[in-house]
RNA sequence: GCGCCUGUAGCUCAACUGGAUAGAGCAGUGGACUACGAAUCCGAAGGUUGGGGGUUCGAAUCCUCCCAGGCGCGCCA
């Protein structure tokens, strides 16, 4: 973490400055990383021009001082001050092959760090209720939250991935009332069919799996009439929906560590038992025979219904005991990733944990800009009432998981993604998965090359076995790769800090970018030979490329 | 009506959270395969960052007012 270790070298700097300005303050406003021009250099800090003010000097004069500290610093060298007060400097080449040790002594491991610190974060994704296949829109959160998962796991963070199933209350009841239907027809027996039903489509579905699995089973005599056993019904239902979800993460590599039913939550006395704490606690009252829960006391807009007048609990009656179950289950953490449709929660997430006093965990909602399809020019509905045109699965089948992983993770929260289905077609082989995986699939070719056809004994060849400290850059190209590898780390870093996991994918489109200028303008194997310094070098690549390739949950083909 | 979010090249998105000449990929255009894979590389072109005003050394980024779009505001889940 070469650029976080400058920042706070540079931060602790300040802090030796006169205590009157507000240095933390300074501290904030200050960022030393890569200038977006490479003309001023590898490394650049607005120090100077930040200080200026506090410290009521010009920033060039303060700029002077800096630079006697940086030029200080034993990884540095050209410092110099530039126009309106940046201090630009160089890496020394030694500093930079040295820290390419790193790769070789910690291999698969190279880029993580320990800042997590083995806290336990619980992030829930996904959640999708199992009443309809996935749609586009939970592919992105699918694959957000695993590579954000990853990321926090090369953070050290002790991480387990979460699915809420939301299978207890009124939309189950209505959708296994629809299964029923379907059933009972089956058998020859008319029901009249939800006016607003689920889409048949998905319900026949699941009635012909319930069909062939078990036959007329749920059929039962109800008062001499024909019905079915609901309760066996309803779980087999969900079941069925369950596993049709979990195949298709499967298919993108999703895979989660624990699937919590809704309904467990109400399992033997647990809802009397908080129904009860809450109480005693005062946080709740009933009004015109309901129970509200007093959330604007804590922050919420209103407060919330959570038993009706009918005695029923409400959806955030469960939404206070889950986060009671996931606290008591001892996370220090608990994330959300929330589509942009549920910001509505984060208030009431908030103020459920404020008043239930968890003072001791941290809550991150994460909110995500939503993925709006779109087909001619018109945007379409992924209503699930309405039906889908277009499922997540069918996707998956069509353009093939690292494409759908790729491009699913390239983007920021905040990004609202227009995904045009005819174009995602088209261009599927035109997807950046491809460049980076090109990448790989040189090295690979390159290694292959070697060993066929030259006497180079590639096999002994291997990371372990690299001279750093004979190695040196012929080439800028050369220097610009080295560079790209050892911030890989900052990256994890930074990406974490910021849940970004696309920092992940940037950098190593960037690292593919310059390999990719490497290969076509210096040559690995050439007419004296193999020339060791460059294998070497394009061996750290491939390196960093399945590492990162590793966090992002794509596969790294030797062919193509 | 109130609240949250978004508006950057023809299209899809970046811009290290206030920094230096706003960058990539597609599309389009001109070049590079008789040496490691052309799913690649090298050019040229493409912009009043939705619009106006403000804050300061410095604004795509912050404040404000318009314009356009998305999403929320149930004793639904």
């Amino acid at each position: 973490m070469i650029i976080t270790k400058l920042n706070k070298r540079l931060a602790s700097y300040i802090k030796t400055l006169p205590a009157k300005i507000d240095r933390r303050r300074v501290i904030e406003n200050i960022t030393l990383g890569e200038p977006n021009n490479p003309k001023f250099g590898d490394l650049s800090t607005n120090a100077a021009l930040v200080l200026s003010k506090p410290l009521r000097k010009s920033p060039l004069d303060i700029a002077e001082d800096i630079k006697k500290e940086i030029e200080g610093w034993e990884e540095t060298e050209k410092v110099n001050i530039a126009k309106p007060g940046f201090i630009n400097f160089n890496l020394k080449d030694n500093f930079i092959l040295s820290s390419l040790k790193e790769v070789i002594k910690d291999k698969e491991d190279y880029g993580k760090n320990n800042s997590g610190n083995s806290l336990s974060i619980n992030l829930e994704y996904v959640s999708s209720n199992p009443t309809g296949s996935l749609h586009i829109g939970h592919g992105r959160w699918g694959v957000m939250g695993d590579v954000l998962a990853n990321l926090y796991m090369a953070n050290g963070y002790d991480v387990k991935r979460e699915y809420y199933v939301n299978d207890y209350g009124t939309q189950v009841k209505k959708f296994v009332e629809c299964v029923r239907c379907i059933y009972l027809k089956n058998f020859g027996k008319d029901v009249d069919y939800p006016e607003d039903g689920y889409p048949k489509k998905t319900v026949k579905k699941v009635t012909d799996k319930i069909f062939t699995d078990n036959g007329n089973a749920f059929l039962v005599s109800l008062d001499g009439n024909t019905d079915v056993n609901l309760a066996e019904l309803e779980k087999a239902s969900i079941d069925i929906m369950i596993e049709d979800i979990k195949n298709t993460l499967s298919q993108m590599g999703v895979e989660f560590d624990i699937w919590f039913r809704e309904s467990a939550l109400y399992q033997n006395d647990n809802c009397r038992r908080i129904l009860d704490k809450l109480k005693k606690d005062g946080l709740i009252y009933k009004k015109n025979g309901a129970v509200w829960f007093k959330s604007k006391e804590y922050g919420d807009d209103k407060d919330r219904v959570i038993i009706r007048t009918d005695g029923l609990p409400t959806y955030f009656a469960s939404d206070i005991m889950y986060i009671i179950n996931k606290a008591e289950r001892g996370f220090g953490t608990l994330a959300y990733i929330l589509g942009a449709d549920h910001h509505g929660y984060v208030k009431r997430l908030k103020a459920t944990a404020k008043a239930l006093n968890l003072n001791k965990i941290s809550l991150v909602i994460i909110i995500g800009q939503l993925v709006r399809i779109v087909k001619g020019g018109k945007s379409l509905k992924m209503s699930r009432r309405k039906g889908k045109v277009y499922t997540l699965s069918d996707l998956i089948e069509e353009v093939g998981k690292d494409a759908v992983r790729y491009f699913f993770s390239v983007n920021s929260f905040d990004t609202p993604m227009d995904f045009d289905i005819d174009l995602a077609k088209q261009k599927s082989n035109q997807n950046p998965v491809y460049y980076v995986q090109y990448a790989h699939a040189r090295i690979e070719s390159i290694i292959k090359n070697i060993r066929e056809n030259t006497d180079f004994d590639i096999d002994s060849f291997t990371l372990d076995n690299i001279d750093i400290d004979n190695l040196r850059f012929e080439t800028e190209t050369e220097r610009n790769i080295a560079k790209l590898i050892i911030y890989f780390p900052d990256e994890i870093y930074d990406g974490c800090v910021n849940n970004s996991p696309y920092f992940i994918n940037q950098h190593v489109y960037n690292l593919a970018s310059e390999f990719h200028y490497f290969y076509n303008h210096y040559r690995v194997i050439d007419e004296s030979g193999v020339n060791r310094g460059r294998l070497a070098l394009i061996l750290l690549v491939k390196r960093i490329l399945l590492n990162s390739f590793k966090i992002i949950g794509i596969s790294a083909p030797k062919k193509m």
